[in-house]
DNA sequence: TCTGGGGTCCTAGGACCC
DNA sequence: TCTGGGGTCCTAGGACCC
């Protein structure tokens, strides 16, 4: 009964642990044992089991610390592969109940399901049917909050975990959100709760309880009134049925952490070629080009700093997002300075064709684009490492 | 051997233009 | 012989999300 008052009820589906679920489905003998998937020796946890968070284990973690609190624990390497096919198995699942399926990530959705309780029953009902599908289909299990609006769909489903449902009813929003901590809220991280709680904002209720001047002066005047509003369940985001993150997107760049910190110019202005030709092939295949090439630098002691440069045209030519990039990196004029990082980055993305290239008659540039689409090709046909720049060779 | 890699959005100051 | 005021673009930094 209480449905019929819903507007548009709200799922949010999300995978319990979800790489640690997965790594461990067919793995009987890794049933009652801590599970840590994380990266190499500079990596930080991607996902643990739950038994592994009752040693304080939680992702984003660094894997030093996770080993150190969890020594027990089988670590397993990320398989990416896996993820995308089992993540593209429970969409079908979710496109069943409905087409308006936003996800968020490999392993996690919104669901509107306002046109599908004539077919299915309840929302709650889908909920267990979905959770029931999806645990027979795929081997692992979800949580799922339903409520009325997106935001507090996310929260419910956080207080489901792991293996469960919870349903806020309209007239209930402001009973579940006011006692929860400010830090739950969307848009506040580590930073911004401090700061909330340094000022005596503790819970979701003292942020709805002070006047929006005040928490905009705080933490600024967008952040401020967002939050004011979803400490209030005022949240008028709608379901944008989408893929997920294969969105046409606005930037797209590549970093990497150096196994060791370096100051050597030649590893570090070898790496800014890898990580361009590795961007400038995405963007390639993707048919898009950018005008604001940017580089991001974080040194031995993690402070981190970026240097940008807008081209007169946008361009997917790795010899110029590359002569760009080391560019901004000598104008920085590092000694000795030990980088722990670096990274490229291509912003302002156009599709390709619509970009009119001013074509300089005899400019030696114009071979280059052609250069990079045979380069795209024989990698096609023979993997990346076939084909490169000498400076590479051996390298990849 | 503390702290990944892919992104998005906001803020703020200066340049520049009308 | 002081100050305008928007709007837009560019750059740098920072916070956040998964």
């Amino acid at each position: 009964m209480s449905d019929l008052s819903w507007n548009a009820p709200i799922l949010h589906v999300d995978m319990d642990a979800f790489y640690a679920s997965v790594a461990t489905r067919e793995r009987p003998d890794l049933a009652d044992v801590p599970v840590i998937v994380g990266g190499g020796s500079r990596g930080v946890v991607l996902s643990a089991n739950y038994l592994a968070r009752q040693y304080g284990v939680r992702s984003a973690l660094p894997m030093t610390r996770a080993r150190r609190l969890c020594p027990s624990a089988v670590v397993i390497a990320p398989d990416f592969e896996t993820y995308l096919s089992v993540s593209a198995s429970v969409l079908e699942n979710f496109r069943r109940v409905t087409p308006l399926v936003e996800v968020v990530s490999l392993d996690e959705a919104f669901l509107d399901v306002r046109g599908s309780t004539r077919r299915l029953g309840s929302p709650a009902a889908i909920a267990d049917q979905l959770r029931a599908v999806i645990h027979d289909e795929q081997g692992i299990t979800c949580s799922v909050g339903l409520a009325a609006s997106v935001s507090v769909a996310k929260l419910a489903s956080r207080r489901a975990k792991p293996d469960g449902v919870v349903v806020v009813p309209p007239a209930q929003v402001t009973a579940f959100l006011h006692p929860l901590d400010v830090g739950e809220l969307w848009g506040v991280g580590e930073k911004t709760q401090t700061m909330l709680h340094r000022l005596g904002l503790v819970t979701v209720g003292d942020v709805a309880h002070i006047p929006v001047r005040t928490l905009q002066r705080a933490v600024g005047h967008h952040l401020g009134t967002q939050l004011h509003h979803l400490a209030w369940g005022n949240d008028r985001r709608v379901i944008v049925p989408r893929a997920g993150p294969l969105e046409p997107e606005r930037s797209m760049g590549a970093d990497e952490t150096f196994t060791r910190d370096t100051d050597d110019r030649e590893v570090i202005v070898r790496e800014l070629l890898r990580l361009t030709r590795r961007v400038a092939s995405r963007m390639r295949a993707a048919g898009v080009a950018g005008r604001t090439v940017t580089i991001r630098i974080r040194f031995a002691d993690f402070t981190t700093i970026t240097r940008s440069r807008t081209l007169s045209e946008a361009t997917d030519v790795t010899v110029e997002i590359y002569r760009t990039a080391t560019q901004l990196y000598d104008a920085l004029g590092l000694q000795r300075a030990r980088l722990r990082l670096v990274g490229v980055r291509v912003e302002g993305l156009v599709p390709r064709a619509s970009v009119q290239r001013q074509l300089v008659l005899g400019e030696p540039e114009h071979g280059w684009a052609e250069a990079d689409r045979a380069v795209d090709r024989a990698t096609r046909r023979f993997g990346a490492a076939a084909v490169g720049p000498a400076s590479l060779l051996g390298s990849s």
